[in-house]
DNA sequence: TAGGGCCAGTCTGTATGCAATACTGCGCGG
DNA sequence: CCGCGCAGTATTGCATACAGACTGGCCCTA
């Protein structure tokens, strides 16, 4: 049995809020905890670590603000996760690789059967949660999900387009099948290129 | 003006102690706030944030503890800081990195002028801080910054020895002179053997 | 009318208080 | 002798209280 803590629940539901563009750039901290039903110190906790990952900034002496937009950040982000998935692909043992592409394809399965327009996100993020699961360097797996959040700000766009996401999930579906033939390298590099594409797509809406 | 809040002191003093090994495996709070002179409050922020980073765990229902030292976790922090430092420097522009080998140098210098036996970390971390100060990711900057001391824990040790420091320091020079010819690859390179040996000489004592 | 300074209200940053849970030491039973 | 249970203490996690900093507006002045 695994204990929660509140500043761990806190940072889920601040993180989804932040991402739905649902909380005021400037926050106040008692509205925000009375809001929420909690009281301002596992408030501040969950705030303070949220800065830490550069979802909110801190400004001593004014409290938290949610980080502003800024499609060169998103530049930025994408690249970046794009080279940390890579790096923890690569520290992937290679029998480890090829146990996990059936399961993939499950998921990916699952994005298909969603009904068209879905949200696709939380099913793409068990995918590539799946897809990193075996890396053995937990501080690099860290990183990651520390700069996933940050990133799909910008993503909310990015499955808008029906074609688009079809698109993603036959690449999806192409980098289990290199995995399947024990092709790490060519699975690390449609990877690669799979959010190369994302990013591509996200700077011509 | 910059003003600074208590959990920033807090940070930059606990994780100094934790670096020394001065502090006990499981943390008291009412204790340490009292040594520190602070309350509870602002500690706590502090070390949510250090366990945030991996230097402390976060047991729930029993508070904070230093994190264990683990080989096998040298093994994978040195890969993961070379890998993230090379990034960095591949993400930065050449003609920025034209213009660093001389201040480079200089820090270099300095570790030269030490006293024999002296403590080279710091002046080392200046001299890797100077070198990815013009990369253009703010964030791969920071996730750097939050990683690198979880490695001095082990790199303790690591200049240790003369020779080594010698050697290490005439790695250093490699790469400012490869940046001065305008070699980025070959300067990305030899920064990760230079991580590579510091691993390598680690894990010989 | 524009600008600056002052003042009250609001909010953050830090300290303190409280209840629930985890630890410790001892006695007891197997 | 070792393990278990229990009572008392210690410690965490959360709530509340307090002091100082920031904000916004009003008035006064040039």
């Amino acid at each position: 049995m695994t204990k929660r803590l509140l500043r761990g629940e806190l940072i889920e539901e601040i993180t989804a809020r932040v991402l739905d563009g649902r909380l005021d750039d400037r926050i106040n901290e008692v509205h925000l905890a009375r809001e929420l039903g909690v009281s301002r110190t596992p408030l501040r906790e969950a705030l303070i670590g949220l800065a830490d990952r550069g979802l909110l900034v801190a400004a001593p002496g004014r409290g938290f603000l949610v980080a502003p937009l800024d499609p060169e950040e998103a530049r930025r982000l994408y690249p970046l996760v794009a080279e940390l998935e890579s790096l923890a692909l690569r520290w992937t043992s290679p029998l480890d690789l090829t146990l996990l592409p059936d399961a993939l394809d499950a998921i990916a399965d699952e994005m298909t059967a969603l009904p068209a327009g879905a949200d696709l996100s939380a099913v793409d993020d068990r995918w590539h949660e799946l897809l990193l699961s075996r890396c053995t360097n937990p501080h690099l797996l860290r990183l990651i999900e520390q700069t996933k959040p940050l990133l799909k700000r910008y993503e909310s766009v990015y499955f808008g387009g029906l074609e688009r996401a079809a698109e993603s999930i036959a690449e999806h579906r192409a980098i289990a099948d290199a995995l399947r033939s024990g092709d790490g390298p060519g699975a690390t590099a449609l990877l690669v290129r799979n959010w190369v594409k994302a990013l591509a797509y996200l700077e011509r809406s």
